[in-house]
DNA sequence: CACTCACTATACCGATTGGTATACTAACTG
DNA sequence: CAGTTAGTATACCAATCGGTATAGTGAGTG
């Protein structure tokens, strides 16, 4: 492995282990085996790695999201496959997936937090166009969309965080159960 | 306002602003307008002052929580009232609330997460006993009144993080809802 | 008055922080 | 061969970190 993945690989461990704020750059470098002007030459700052780690990651994640948002007038079937690619991401990435929950709610005005907010904001929006295309099937979704996108993201990533805690990816049974409950949540 | 109410309101405001480890105490006596050892005086340490900020307001929350969480063989009722409460605190406590999800969601070996799990953990097991008492009614919660808990705790945090979003105390309507789609979750 | 005691500021501590200036090495390139 | 370039370590930087030793202060108390 190339000292630039070393870094990337323990740095990913490490911020997610004890925080953006509670990890140090130091540290990093000591798990990697290398020393700091190498750590610099691969990375602009401590916040541009981290800033790094999650192009790289999400990147791929956003493009797979997106076409999992698709509406062809059957919203649960959407539904299912914008879960399907959130479970699935997290299972593939469950280190990552722990670091990017610190990160959504760390506090507002912590580096951590702007760091990881575009993504946030973009994955937000990506959600709210689905409901917004539902609108036209589904009338009770009207000017709901950016709260049902919020409320379906919490839901998904409390199904993921318990299925996380006991070492499994959440079970397709997980899913259909999770879909079934937020579409409940929208039409009762 | 004494130096010492001076400081733990500041500090309050401090860490749920930047966070536990992006806040320090320098920071926090200027905005107090004291020096260090004044602060010094009347708590421990910074790990100190957060233990005592979390001290002083959970304990009378959770005093009212494990009163809401008596069994009486109707569990809607029990639900209403654990929301009841825990809506009600957020509602008169948002600033705390918001520095308590920071460190719930913070990094596990992070100093901000090792102050606040005793406290997880104690209202995790008083809810617990609500759905093991629940159980002689309803026997398929039998062997999940761990996950059930986990799981409510989630919902509640949810609805709230969303109406303090908005700036407000999440509705009674919100409150029925809630209850509605978890006791759904359970018996579906 | 003499004494105590809760409280507070000045000035300082060693350790650690994120980050860098300099120099070297090995590999590739003309 | 000469020169460039990517990559790496030694040694260092100023700034900040959490925390404290010392010396007061003023109010209460015998």
């Amino acid at each position: 492995m190339t000292n630039r993945n070393e870094i990337f690989e323990n740095a990913l461990n490490i911020f997610a282990a004890y925080g953006y704020d509670g990890a140090s750059v130091q540290q990093i470098c000591d798990a990697s085996g290398i020393t700091k002007p190498t750590l610099y030459h691969y990375f602009h700052s401590k916040r541009g790695l981290l800033d790094q780690i999650l192009k790289e990651t999400l990147t791929p994640f956003i493009y797979d999201f997106q076409a999992a948002c698709v509406y062809n007038h059957d919203l649960p079937l959407s539904l299912e496959r914008v879960m399907r690619a959130s479970f699935g991401f997290a299972g593939h990435n469950p280190v990552f997936y722990r670091l990017q929950q610190t990160l959504r709610s760390a506090p507002p005005r912590s580096e951590g937090y702007a760091s990881i907010k575009p993504w946030l904001e973009t994955q937000h929006r990506i959600l709210e166009t689905l409901f917004m295309a539902a609108v036209e099937d589904h009338g009770n979704l009207r000017g709901r969309s950016a709260a049902y996108s919020l409320s379906l993201l919490g839901v998904i990533n409390a199904y993921i965080l318990t299925a996380l805690d006991e070492g499994k990816i959440p079970s397709d049974a997980q899913l259909y159960q999770a879909r079934q409950q937020f579409m409940y949540g929208i039409f009762s």
